[in-house]
DNA sequence: CAGAAATACTCAGTGTGCTGATTAATTGCA
DNA sequence: TGCAATTAATCAGCACACTGAGTATTTCTG
């Protein structure tokens, strides 16, 4: 009886849309690396050397889930890692040259696939949907995150 | 040298939406039930006695999750599953009063949370917001599902 | 009615994603 | 210097999410 629609519910709409982005990337991107990885992949072309928990915080992925995914991605011999001299709590990565020709090729892919993924939607619609999108998710990571912790005026 | 911006890439955006959705329901809605839990739990007030595959259906998970999600609420006492007399392969689900309680009070939490979740758009970005996503979250499963096979016009 | 095809569910395996607790190393302060 | 606080990473535990393979039941067809 008192049953809610979940089209207008954007928890539920965001989930469905990752399932869908998910799918597509399976089969127009690859079976092996996953979005997320090909997003360290492309944290550490920008940034090499970074370390683990820098990158988890570049890509948006928590202590425990970047360290699996780096995991994965140094078994693939797609990076290695190693203790920074300067701070032995520190692995500092670096993409192997297989992990930077694994990124150009899948780089080429990604921007295919997008275009066929935002294809229903006009040029105009893609820029407003990035940016009501991102501009929901930041203030939503704000409110975890409070910025700014407005240092006390007087002791 | 390569390196992509992926804030204009929609998996991306979507992953991170989702995660900042997950957090927010953590801490507005509830730490034990999910939000695919609520879903099911809202599938079976709308429509009691559907059986598993299509409650799956309903809120977009395969059959493989639902049956973990469904386990999980069973073992909570918040839905019972039953064979189907008709047809013994499936089982038929229903919600315990618990469940129904349970639906009630997140249901109201979940409009308080969806409201600030959106505060960031106005009212018209919000529909907006909703329709393009649907439009591409559709559009892309559309393409797994070939929706008509187009009957061939003629024998 | 019997065998084949379809269907509902389960199971194993992999990967993402979170929290809380633990360990190891560094930093900061008395 | 020496101990406390902080920080990077790991680990255990839980939950979602998909695929491919297997089981049981029903349905379809000859």
């Amino acid at each position: 009886m008192a049953a809610v629609d979940l089209t207008t519910h954007p928890g539920h709409l965001a989930r469905r849309l990752q399932q869908a982005h998910y799918l597509l990337w399976n089969t127009m991107v690859s079976e092996e690396i996953t979005s997320p990885q090909f997003a360290v992949l492309n944290a550490l072309v920008a940034e090499p050397g970074l370390d683990q928990r820098t990158v988890g915080e570049r890509v948006g992925l928590d202590r425990s889930t970047i360290a699996e995914v780096i995991s994965r991605l140094g078994r693939r011999g797609l990076l290695h890692k190693v203790r920074d001299p300067q701070d032995g709590r520190r692995f500092l990565l670096r993409l192997t040259d297989d992990g930077q020709r694994t990124h150009r090729k899948l780089t080429v892919r990604t921007a295919r696939m997008n275009q066929v993924f935002l294809a229903p939607l006009s040029a105009e619609e893609q820029t407003v949907f990035f940016d009501l999108i991102r501009r929901v998710a930041d203030a939503a990571e704000d409110l975890r995150n409070p910025a700014e912790p407005l240092v006390a005026h007087q002791g």
